[in-house]
DNA sequence: CGATGGTGTGAACGCGCATTCACATTGTTT
DNA sequence: AAACAATGTGAATGCGCGTTCACACCATCG
């Protein structure tokens, strides 16, 4: 019944897609390490082979959460003519992204983040900053083109774009995907857009 | 070393006060009957002399919650003399709410909630519908009275404004209160309230 | 061809923790 | 005063799960 043996490399990056599926469709309780092997196809103790212990997975995890989150910004970069489409785009691509992976919501929030160690709140901390900073900068570049008033803090408009998709995603995951994230997501993106776009 | 025996209700109520608590300090993980029972001052055991186990603590705390959230509405409800004023207090109490219970965010998304029984996800779904409802009452009372756009659908500017507030305290509780998120909440604030505001 | 290192396996260990139970104590009812 | 219900205690139980270890397989290198 063994499994055909695979580079480590191949296998961190399967173990922590699987990390991640769970953590999306079960909760991060549901993380562990007997799971995790199933779905690779490998016995638990296999998992010790290619990483130190689950804190070392969920670190990965984070890594590619990271990963996804900046190929969404250049993906949006590269599709649009002006940076307010970009970032309209972008919304959409980050609600998607949030309601595929709920996981990425829960590990934030999770436990594991707080009993893990330090470094852990830290590396979180830094992923979403990542992100926020490549939001400032299509940001700042459409206050340089004139697309959006240039009164307001390129940082501040960042962190409220983030707040615009999050509030949705977490009904939405909440309610089981009743809750109708598409519309709330246009309606408040028109308000948000006419909030700052350039006079 | 026995401590003085106390009413059910009363020792439920310090119960679910302990565990939110130590949800806000160590986070759900952290959360157990054990800790609980210490903060109170009493013997793991005892707990279940109150509550049929871990449960149903969970759900105590939701309750707390909810008691909360509608005790914030309440009184901004009270001080402010229109609705937009209203609206502006309530962002300040909210964002000062989660930040002093950092445990309210890391509930809503804890494992604690998808791993519980399935009743967990609506119940918590229902404390925020609830606080939500009774944000787009005031809402609504503001577009009557004419301090708002009347454009604008009451509960999704209720959800804008819930997405408002939690990225900055999420951030600033990631950051270990680095993040400014008063003067992000601030701009936020100004941002939206010129795109909702009536003309 | 033998050695070595990387990968997979199954069993076992140990810890944390929720829960239970028999017993003690206290307050109330009859 | 006796009986009973409510609350508190300490010990014991059992399970989930992360982690370790000795062993097996297989490729590559010398």
């Amino acid at each position: 019944m063994a499994s055909e043996k695979q580079n480590t490399e191949i296998r961190q990056e399967q173990i922590a897609v699987a990390a991640l599926k769970i953590i999306g469709r079960h909760g991060t309780r549901a993380l562990n390490v007997v799971r995790i092997a199933g779905i690779v196809g490998l016995v638990p103790s296999a998992i010790y082979r290619h990483f130190g212990g689950k804190d070392d997975v969920i670190d990965a995890v984070l890594e590619l959460v990271r990963k996804r989150l900046r190929a969404n910004v250049a993906a949006v970069a590269a599709e649009s003519r002006d940076p307010l489409e970009a970032l309209r785009l972008l919304v959409d691509r980050h609600i998607t992204f949030l309601c595929e992976n709920d996981g990425v919501s829960t590990l934030i929030f999770s436990d594991q983040v707080y009993s893990g160690p330090k470094k852990r709140k830290v590396r979180i901390y830094g992923v979403i900053n990542d992100y926020l900073q490549e939001i400032t900068k299509l940001v700042r570049d459409g206050q340089e083109k004139l697309f959006i008033r240039s009164d307001l803090e390129p940082a501040a408009i960042a962190v409220m774009l983030l707040g615009l998709v999050q509030s949705p995603a977490i009904l939405w995951h909440l309610s089981e995907g009743t809750f109708a994230v598409q519309s709330q997501t246009e309606q408040a993106w028109q308000v948000f857009e006419r909030a700052i776009r350039g006079n």
